[in-house]
DNA sequence: TATTGTTATACTCTATAACTATA
DNA sequence: TATAGTTATAGAGTATAACAATA
């Protein structure tokens, strides 16, 4: 019953390293971390542009498309609406975005990002891709690519399980 | 982090669309939610078995080889050692692990993974690459070698970062 | 004095409930 | 009554500090 994995087939970094096989982490195991990594790793340029992860989230969503109501701009983030009010506040105090009320239903606030708020917005998004670039180059060609497609994939399951029965993933 | 992922613009098996581009995602935005995707899909796994995440971490890690301090198994799996106490009182108190101190050194508590926490362990494990490998096969298969490879060669990088060199302000 | 494990405390993040102003 | 936004409160999770036992 008990099962033994073996160790010592193959050296970590190894190029012939298959990344699938029974010796393998969880996913999660490896995912989670990497996750918290990569967003440690933000923060400096976060910081250096004075602005918060949250903020920079806000930042990124508001002008792909208008955003009506602070709830939408909320859910659109995976963020509880009240989370965001703070984050708000100080962008609107810095003028990175701009909150008017809506003039056809007053307890609407109508959400916008300033030309400065963009700025701010694209120099820390190419601060992030240039490093994230730089991260991805230590990766053979064949496997960069099909990591960068497998997590988009995977990614894009709003919920994904585990379990056989009624799921269908 | 950030950003929404466009669904529809990647499908399985369509070969011209690259991972990489201008318009991805920054790899946190898609890795975090992700890892919490993937670690609230192995929540019932887990607790079909009775095991909380880290109960389940402090099993994986206790007989790769032995541990001989508490301290050192709770750096193994990245925790506080405050953490894990609670923890190691249940899985013991279950009989799932034992602790005892050790002859040599009072200070010291050996932990060791009894039969009944192999096999519970073993269990879960079973269970979640089950539904991991389910999950994954509905990746082509380039893509899922790939995505495996590059997430654990990311996944090693003790500290990984997006800065050229060391600075910042 | 230093170290292992433990307990107690404080801090961070997040969600829930309660309030306001509009409709 | 219902909804958008806001504020206040409480909960979970985590780290930090203080403590007891042993070296």
């Amino acid at each position: 019953m008990a099962e033994h994995v073996d160790h010592g087939d193959s050296l970590p970094g190894d190029d012939t390293l298959p990344g699938d096989g029974p010796d393998r982490p969880d996913l999660a195991a490896m995912v989670v971390p990497l996750g918290r990594a990569l967003m440690a790793a933000e923060q400096p340029i976060l910081a250096a542009h004075g602005l918060t992860m949250w903020a920079y989230m806000v930042l990124l969503h508001l002008d792909e498309e208008p955003i009506r109501t602070q709830a939408a701009l909320a859910k659109a983030i995976q963020a509880d609406k009240t989370r965001i009010i703070a984050v708000l506040d100080d962008l609107e105090a810095r003028d990175l975005i701009r909150r008017r009320p809506d003039p056809t239903d007053r307890r609407v606030r109508l959400l916008s990002v300033t030309g400065g708020g963009r700025s701010v917005r694209d120099a820390v998004r190419d601060a992030i891709r240039e490093g994230e670039e730089r991260l991805l180059a230590g990766l053979p060609a064949a496997d960069r690519e099909g990591f960068l497609r497998g997590l988009r994939a995977l990614s894009a399951r709003p919920e994904l399980t585990l379990l056989p029965k009624s799921g269908l993933d």
